[in-house]
DNA sequence: ATTACGTTTCAATTAAATTTGATGCAAGTT
DNA sequence: AACTTGCATCAAATTTAATTGAAACGTAAT
C-alpha cells in the first residue's frame, strides 16, 4: 500500500515526529521484526507500542504480515522514497537561488 | 544556523507535520518573503503565523532576516538535505533488502 | 473445549500542540 | 513626543495526540 494523496506528505512526516516511532523504523532498517520483539527491545508495553505502529502504517511506512500468532512489520521502502524525494524538490532550488544571487 | 543534534530529527519532521507550515515552505521556495505577505496569501492571523513560523525556525528549516520594520524569511536548505539525506539512508536498504529476498 | 499467547482495540485519562485575542515592543512617520 | 505599522509573545481556551489498563480477538497448543 502505497499513499500518494496530497495529505500523505504531512501525514508521513507527522508519523516521523517521534521518538518512538523514530526508534522503531530505525530498527525495522535492519530486518522485519515481530511485535514483542520491538517490544522487547524498546521496553514499552504492547498497547502503546501497538499504538505507534498503527500511526506508522497509517501513514504507509510499515507494512504487516502474519505468520501464526506473530505480526511481522517491516519498512514500506517507496512512501520513504516518496517523502525523500518530496525533500529534494527543495535541493533542486537550492542551485537556483544562489546563483541567481550571484547575479545581483 | 544548522542542527544536527540526535533530536533534530524528529523536530525537523515535526515541523513539517503540519498543512500550514507545508504551505509556508512551499510559498518560501520560490523567494523570501515577510511576515505579512505570508499572512496574505495563507489568510490565516499574523499570531497563528508567528506560532508556526517559530516552529519552523527551532527546527532550523527557516530563517529571518530584518529589514527595516519588516522580517523576511527563507529556507534554510542544509536543514532540508539533513532530513532528506536521513530517509536516503532507508532507500540505501532497500537494494540490500531486495537483493536479499531473491535468494530465498 | 479450554487454555495460553500475541496482538489489537476501546474508553478514560493525561499530556501536548494549536488557536485566539490581548499586550508589548521596536522601527518608521507625522 | 505621539502615532502607526509589522511582528513577537503571553495566557487562556480549544483541539489533537499519547498513555494507560482492561477487554476482546484470533491463533495455536493441550
Amino acid at each position: 500500500m502505497q499513499v500518494t494523496s496530497p495529505d500523505s506528505v504531512f501525514l508521513g512526516f507527522h508519523a516521523l515526529s517521534d521518538a518512538i516511532r523514530i526508534n522503531v523504523i530505525e530498527l525495522l532498517r535492519d530486518r522485519e521484526l515481530c511485535v514483542c520483539e520491538l517490544c522487547d527491545v524498546l521496553g514499552i508495553t504492547q498497547s502503546k507500542l501497538s499504538f505507534h505502529l498503527k500511526t506508522l502504517k497509517e501513514a504507509g511506512l510499515v507494512r504487516s504480515r502474519q505468520e501464526g500468532r506473530w505480526i511481522y512489520y517491516s519498512l514500506n521502502l517507496p512512501q520513504f522514497v516518496m517523502l525523500e524525494q518530496y525533500l529534494a524538490e527543495f535541493r533542486r532550488f537550492s542551485a537556483i537561488m544562489s546563483s541567481r544571487s550571484c547575479s545581483d
